[in-house]
DNA sequence: TTGATAGTTGTTACTTTATAACATATCAAC
DNA sequence: GTTGATATGTTATAAAGTAACAACTATCAA
């Protein structure tokens, strides 16, 4: 499995190719990759957990990159609907997407010690999601899932 | 598969079942099923769709059951920590559940044209989900799957 | 039946999260 | 360079959720 932020692994990396694979993305789709855009990035890249929308944007005031709320949440947006970048709704907070350009749908991990976040990765339309679906007659459109728990770190050491 | 919310069906006896079921449980279990709490899960039941905390709360106000936030959000506290309706993160809303009584990993089936929620059921610990977790480590405690889309109604009708 | 205790409700005030609306600036293509 | 679309700055406010404490009610043991 590939999912990324309990392992340690490269973390200087990690951000780096993020930001370049971003970057290339929006250089063939015509898309602005602003300083604040990029910044907002590369602040949820440099963790592997989930941030509030406020906590980025302390971090956007003190580059000089946008002091209101609508700054933060208009980046977080961008960066949400091209796939770069998820909210999880369960703490209402962000995360850089570990696989950013691939179409998914994404299943997310969160430790409840120490907001560590991973991502990793469903198919809908098997199993018994699509199987529920479509005997009721409903049309998939986007799937989330978030589970909570303890991620090897925090769990307590087995006997 | 035992989705309820798109089919039609009898919605009186739903209410009426649904209300029984979670008195019987409080009596067994010595939980106080309080006028509050249980105008709270009529007014969840009476509807299969999420509602807002503070539409629940105009709804008690007018029942001269609190008039104050935290009532209304107590209320659910209670409801969905003994497992009788649970919140949809993905709108800020909540539904009573239609399984009470039973342990389980909720699927909601939302509709984005109506609202309306159906609710069924994943089992974490088999398939994709369970086998991401081992292999990362993670300690699954809790899960919730909601999926975006077209209900049977809603959806543009077949060519 | 009284009193101790735990649980529930009422209320005030506040925090956190998110958005509408509009003015200004910048980009991208002609 | 002008124009139309896209992005940012800013004010103000909406929506969602909670902390803290006082007052009330149920439960149960002495």
């Amino acid at each position: 499995m590939d999912a990324i932020g309990f392992e340690t692994h490269d973390h200087h990396s990690c951000i780096r190719d993020g930001l370049e694979a971003v970057a290339g993305y929006c250089a063939t789709n015509r898309l602005q990759f602003t300083p604040v855009r990029r910044r907002a990035l590369e602040i949820l890249l440099q963790q592997h957990r989930a941030m509030g929308a406020y906590e980025i944007l302390d971090q956007l005031r003190e580059d000089g990159l946008g002091s209101q709320p609508p700054v933060a949440y208009r980046a977080l947006d961008f960066l949400i609907s091209h796939g770069f970048a998820h909210k999880i709704e369960r703490v209402n907070g962000f995360i850089a997407c570990t696989h950013p350009g691939h179409d998914h749908t994404p299943v997310f991990l969160i430790c409840r010690e120490c907001d560590a976040v991973a991502e990793t990765h469903a198919e809908p339309s098997r199993g018994m999601l699509g199987k529920a679906a479509s005997e009721t007659g409903f049309t998939i459109e986007q799937a989330v899932v978030e589970v909570l728990g303890l991620c090897p770190n925090c769990a307590p050491v087995a006997p």
